[in-house]
DNA sequence: TGTACATCAGTGAACGCGCGTTCACTGATGTAC
DNA sequence: TGTACATCAGTGAACGCGCGTTCACTGATGTAC
């Protein structure tokens, strides 16, 4: 008991919360130097604890791998359901702002993104991880349904189709132009301004108008 | 001399041609177990040749991967170029062709396409492969050129955005649901035909047609 | 045509390193009574 | 309130492994004369 349980030093011989601190450890690490250059036993020490702890909460290196997957889904689901704000103040405006969030995530989380898209984990490696990732794509799928309902019935467009084209575009121009390591390519604008330039080209092709009367 | 220097058996104390065959084992070994799971000692075992063999050939790990990507945008390359067929039957037509033959090349040449664009290898590692992206990149501007210039004047977008809003279109849908690996995302649909339709929504977006009369 | 020699491309042994994983263990915590 | 005991979360030492890299070396090749 040479340690005070409470107070700014070590706390005691028990950790306390080791499972999170795994967690935002490998956080840390993976933004540093990538998915492949965190290992588990970097994680251990980076938390204050001897390599065989980590054992105690994660099965193994893709498990924690998967937990800090299953994180950045549910704070990427946040974030987009924050930007949509229930299609205010008009639906297109509020399909930018998605947009706008969606890179901002890609940027200000690289280590988070690229766990949940670019670390070969599996969407299925746990229930948690499948599920957090379906609630991120509801966020899509919901919006662009707010959108094609304001087109004519018969001039509609699968708004699966559309939640899917609006990913993939945003996961592009992230992936090639808003990551924030060394594989960035220049682009002769803001991601931000590339991306809402395209959205909007495709809502024009769809037969919407930004201003969006029904 | 116990082998003989031509015939089907090892060849001599000399491979013969080790960085082509270090290259090779590269591409098996990445299509194999991803771009980080690769070695650089792996890839001299795969070319039955002692693990300091590569250094004659390669600085490090880094410098052999950035090799096996110059030959990804190559190959890339001609693949588009091949595709586009100069504009032919129509534009229209050929650049559909075009995006199928990005996603075949991301589909068949999984290891290619990894150390091209998610295998963290910087995009000016050598003058060489900074060439080759460029002149892959090129004949997107080409295509997305000979469509613009099917437009009035006035309502010409630049062809530079058009063309990297059609790369981040297809490498979002190759890299989040045209994968050869198990991080691959389920799809209702081919990626061809998710590709093609979000390709033709955004041309009928900037006022071209499909059959396109000018 | 033959010989000496320089150059080149590979060998194989060795090294230090960090990782993943296991093991018996022990200090701390919580709970039954 | 106190005590015995079960459970839990972490220790620390140890292991085998494969990697990256170096080194002095040697067999093969090519060239000058």
């Amino acid at each position: 008991m040479p340690w005070s349980k409470q107070g700014s030093g070590r706390r005691s011989y028990h950790h306390g919360n080791l499972r999170e601190a795994l967690v935002l450890a490998a956080i840390k690490l993976i933004a540093e130097k990538g998915a492949e250059g965190f290992t588990f036993a970097e994680a251990a020490r980076e938390a204050g604890v001897s390599p065989a702890a980590p054992y105690r909460h994660f099965r193994d290196r893709d498990a924690l791998l998967a937990d800090v997957a299953r994180r950045g889904f549910e704070q990427f689901a946040a974030a987009l359901t924050a930007a949509w704000d229930d299609g205010r103040p008009d639906p297109t405006t509020a399909f930018e702002a998605v947009g706008r969030a969606y890179l901002r995530f890609a940027r200000e989380e690289p280590a988070l993104y690229t766990a949940m898209f670019e670390a070969q984990v599996p969407p299925d490696a746990s229930p948690e991880l499948a599920q957090a990732a379906d609630q991120a794509f509801a966020i899509l799928r919901r919006a662009s349904e707010a959108l094609c309902s304001r087109l004519p019935p018969a001039d509609r467009p699968p708004p699966l189709m559309m939640a899917l084209h609006f990913w993939a575009l945003s996961h592009g121009i992230a992936a090639l132009f808003a990551r924030g390591d060394g594989a960035r390519r220049k682009l002769p604008m803001s991601p931000e301004d590339l991306l809402e330039a395209g959205g909007l080209v495709y809502l024009r092709g769809l037969g919407l108008r930004p201003d969006g009367e029904g």
